[in-house]
DNA sequence: ATAATACTTAGAGTTTACTCTAGGTGTTCG
DNA sequence: CGAACACCTAGAGTAAACTCTAAGTATTAT
């Protein structure tokens, strides 16, 4: 089966611009063409675009990608950097899964504190209730600056 | 306590420029300057940077702090639009944080090939044995062309 | 006193990943 | 056969958040 490039809009949900980005950003290709120019996109080429979303989500960018894909098409004279790679973004994601739970929880405070500043009417009450000041030391286990933070 | 544009740059990290910047943009409507124009920043000053931060954090543009600030500036009427801010930001990381645990288990799917793809040096053999296969059903609760993608 | 350093402003430049425009060619349908 | 539509390329424009430059003033150290 092949595939326009109004086809593959319509299964990926990516713009026709976008798509030829790519192209010319080396991320894909494998797209081949046919007489008059006109882009033929086979069942593999939807596959790559499968994984540059996944490697896209992960963080990487349109740069790092081509070089992923470079090393692919290497062969297995790559695998140990593609391995690294992966490495790396497994480490970055994990990071980064630490970092949200941090922020999650500073965040979550502050949902909790206007929840009960609305339902009294007074920012400065609230702040002041013993169950929130509980809460601020239950949510942050180490404490910064964030806590003196009246807004 | 008062202190330099250079004081604030040793203690948070960021760039003088980066907090005229903010200055400029609304996010630090309390600076005070002195007679020749010398920024002198204040200990609250200092509290609001680290909120500003935590909301960057959380994936709000300087646009939107700047709207909180203002809000903040209000006092108590703009109490529900705040609760609102946060409400809306915590459901965002929460979506953010089951994106990034889908995209962790392709990553970790990823290394894990990889890393049995450079013991036996070559991507297609590892990429059919049964072990790794086993482990790709359990890492992707939902299928998708993901896994048919060799690279 | 003078050199170095820190500060000021306005505004231009950078990066990333698109996103769109202009001007044109090719294909399909009634 | 001609209108409508999909496609092509090259290149310009956009948005966000900085990042830096230029040209000048003020402060500090020797």
């Amino acid at each position: 089966m092949s595939y326009s490039i109004g086809d593959v809009v319509k299964k990926t949900g990516l713009s026709a611009h976008t798509l030829r980005y790519y192209e010319k950003e080396g991320l894909l290709p494998f797209v081949k063409k046919n007489a008059s120019g006109v882009r033929a996109y086979s069942d593999e080429d939807l596959r790559w675009l499968t994984m540059i979303e996944c490697l896209k989500d992960s963080g990487l960018q349109i740069k790092e990608i081509r070089q992923y894909i470079e090393w692919f098409n290497e062969g297995d004279s790559t695998l140990s950097q593609r391995l690294s790679l992966f490495e790396n973004r497994r480490k970055i994601l994990e990071k980064e899964m630490a970092r949200l739970t941090v922020v999650m929880n500073k965040i979550r405070y502050k949902e909790l504190l206007y929840r009960e500043a609305v339902r009294v009417g007074s920012l400065d009450v609230a702040t002041n209730e013993r169950r929130l000041k509980h809460l601020k030391k239950k949510l942050f286990e180490s404490p910064d600056d964030f806590d003196k933070v009246t807004g």
